[in-house]
DNA sequence: CGAAAATTTGACGACTCTCAAGTCGAGTGG
DNA sequence: CCACTCGACTTGAGAGTCGTCAAATTTTCG
């Protein structure tokens, strides 16, 4: 599941919509996004590629290594939303002109860059094309709606659990997820932002996945044994990822 | 500031977009979409228009009224989001094909349907209103993403100052809101569901905004003496709402 | 090795939940 | 008009969750 030729014909965007109907897209329409990529960066940990209310001209795009979105806040950092290889992270800002937050690496990343100048060409050219971006977009959405419920539903353990529970099937949607786990450069303190906890608590939450046997999660690697019981744990159904395998959405 | 000429000429959707760039929208688009509403109807209290996984093929603009976007939880009830007239509320469907989510009423509201087939030939045939509908859903993920920093940041009752505030807000964009306040039809059992606490200690919360005298609410009626001293005590900032006179977004 | 970052532990107080009980308000039938 | 009823609201008490201050330990990396 590995998808080798995506990522040989795509180097950039062969991640993209990988596991969520990226099948649905045509070849030239693949061709057409990977041309439209106009540079391919390496940063490092901790920079920042876009800031609150700035202007901005290009999207980018993941292509190796971890981002996440964050809101300025007088107090302490805050973490909105997670992002792994394939994400267009901000391809928000093609639609809003300025973003309401700002895009930080997590770890050293590989990102490309795709002007909107490219993008209006590709939308005014193919409106399925400009569907499927704009569905791109709706998935950070739903995203962000399950954290709005996780963070009213549930207690700090459960949150990680399901931030982990999360991380691993988006992982796995781009073959990047371990059978027994995930890799991540998350710190304690990172899980903290993204969890609405104090580190302090995050620590003790975390000890407990690991006394109830839930999850093991040490230096940004999470291990896994029953994955099913990680999911029960913390009411995780991957519906709302859109994923190939999870058509319907139902829970109660 | 009750733009009546806007709610004439365009009874069903005058105030789409309305304090956030509708003037932006020419005649042309603007008749265009209000013919695109295929019906008009009335729904009461609790009814719900869309199901969790439900196929669609119209989606829903709320006129008169209000709406929250709901999730399903083996617990109890989650509100992700809430809605006030004007707004385009299921539109993420059109481009999702099925919703991860509920679309509720709270209070009797007025909606007016529209086709996916009427905003295909709308998008085809225009690819600046294909933005626009894109970044009216967009507008949804930024009022997700604050409500995420509020539940990560905030205290019980600065969440609900929060709420009240951002409410507010919305309601001036598109003429509804008091000098002095708002109405809804929310009941304090609603705000816990929006503000992810206890009934019982959202009661104690809106005693203590009280107390402090930084609202009051009663019935559904929020008033507010010192708006400013309102924004202050939940560190509110509209600019995630993309109104009109708020263009520049900073806060620390 | 030494400095900086990340993780761990303890103690105490604040925030919030739950169970339980009681009050208030609007609408209904007698 | 009044008793009744249902939902919304209010109040009290005890327990669990979580934040903060402080300090110790481990890991990472130059």
């Amino acid at each position: 599941m590995q998808h080798p030729q995506e990522s040989d014909l795509y180097p950039a965007t062969g991640r993209f919509l990988l596991g969520r109907g990226r099948s649905a897209l045509s070849d030239s329409q693949k061709r057409a996004l990977e041309d439209a990529v106009c540079s391919v960066e390496n940063r490092n940990h901790g920079e920042r590629i876009i800031s609150t209310g700035e202007e901005c001209k290009v999207s980018t795009l993941l292509i190796e290594g971890f981002m996440a979105r964050t809101l300025d806040t007088h107090g302490g950092r805050c973490a909105v939303s997670f992002h792994v290889p394939g994400d267009f992270v901000d391809l928000h800002c093609f639609a809003l002109s300025r973003l309401d937050h700002n895009i930080d690496c997590v770890g050293p990343v590989k990102i490309g860059f795709v002007s909107h100048d490219a993008l209006r060409d590709i939308v005014a050219s193919d409106p399925s094309m400009a569907r499927k971006l704009w569905y791109s977009t709706l998935l950070d959405a739903a995203i962000h709606r399950e954290w709005i419920m996780k963070l009213e539903q549930l207690t700090t353990p459960r949150r990680l659990a399901h931030i982990f529970a999360e991380i691993w099937a988006r992982l796995d949607m781009v073959g990047l997820g371990r059978s027994d786990g995930f890799d991540t450069p998350l710190t304690q303190s990172d899980l903290a932002d993204m969890s609405g906890s104090s580190k302090i608590h995050v620590n003790r939450a975390i000890g407990k996945l690991r006394g109830e046997g839930i999850a093991e999660f040490r230096r940004g690697r999470a291990y896994v044994e029953d994955r099913a019981a990680l999911h029960r744990y913390c009411d995780f159904d991957p519906g709302y990822l859109y994923g190939n395998e999870h058509p319907p959405l139902q829970r109660g």
